[in-house]
DNA sequence: CCTATCTCAGAATAACTGAAATGC
DNA sequence: CGCATTTCAGTTTTTCTGAGATAG
């Protein structure tokens, strides 16, 4: 019963959350909040739209992510000229500090986990998961925020 | 970027909960109703408390989980006579029949996520995500309903 | 004009933190 | 008294509706 992908996959990703959470928590950012910021560095300029399917939640959420990023000065938004239904969301001088400053201890969580398995393992459950994420995906919807 | 643990394990959690939410949708339950439902099924007479550690949210959340699961008759609480403390959930005659009816599109879903891998494949994927997560857990704190 | 996409606003649901009451 | 279970209160987060604005 224990022994279900289900099961599992719930049980690896709640210890992921629950120990970016705790290292989270040090710089005043959320899981969600960090992911978002991630995806803006990554990204540069981005819609909140396009950053909520990135992210895996509802645009609505996104939105109210956002607000919070920018109450805390780490993002800002400007229209996109080429578009102007858009608002195109990027970092700050601020945000990319702060973002710097949690993707070390992210990383080492994030490696931390996968600690225990040789090089080729580590590739190979990556790969793994994602297909069995796409193998799903094909015959059903997606994410709240993807599409 | 898109190749790290923890996007992946969104990932594929996310999409084997939209398949999770799409099929249970169509019985009237939602996904931590039935993860509630079936750990009760598994274990009979449980704890609320018990039943969050299980289901990896807190007992709060599943308090209220539970009062939903009883309005719609498919649990029963009762004390605990050993110790009164202890309101136990069970099945219900309704609820014995309607989880049996979602298991087989649960386990149907599940198998078709990893219907691409072998069977030695399936069997050290659940044991690798396990290991990944007991490395995360040993150094940092649970879910949040464990303590 | 019509369709699709992005954004915003209000209400409802769900989840967590903190804390209190109860019984072992 | 320490500990576990349950429950209440307050807050935050997320989602669900529905709407308005703009691009193609």
């Amino acid at each position: 019963m224990d022994d279900r992908i289900g099961y599992v996959l719930k049980q690896a990703q709640q210890a992921l959350r629950t120990a970016m959470d705790d290292a989270l928590r040090r710089h005043g950012l959320t899981t969600p909040q960090y992911a978002a910021l991630d995806a803006v560095g990554a990204s540069g300029a981005i819609s909140g739209a396009e950053l909520a399917r990135r992210s895996f939640v509802t645009p609505q959420t996104m939105n109210g992510i956002i607000a919070n990023l920018l109450a805390a000065g780490l993002v800002e938004r400007h229209v996109n000229p080429a578009d102007t239904r858009v608002l195109r969301v990027s970092l700050t001088p601020t945000g990319q500090r702060r973002l710097e400053a949690c993707q070390h201890e992210i990383d080492a969580i994030q490696e931390r986990m996968v600690s225990g398995l040789g090089p080729d393992e580590q590739r190979w459950l990556i790969e793994t998961l994602r297909r069995c994420a796409e193998t799903l995906t094909v015959s059903f919807g997606e994410g709240p925020g993807s599409m």
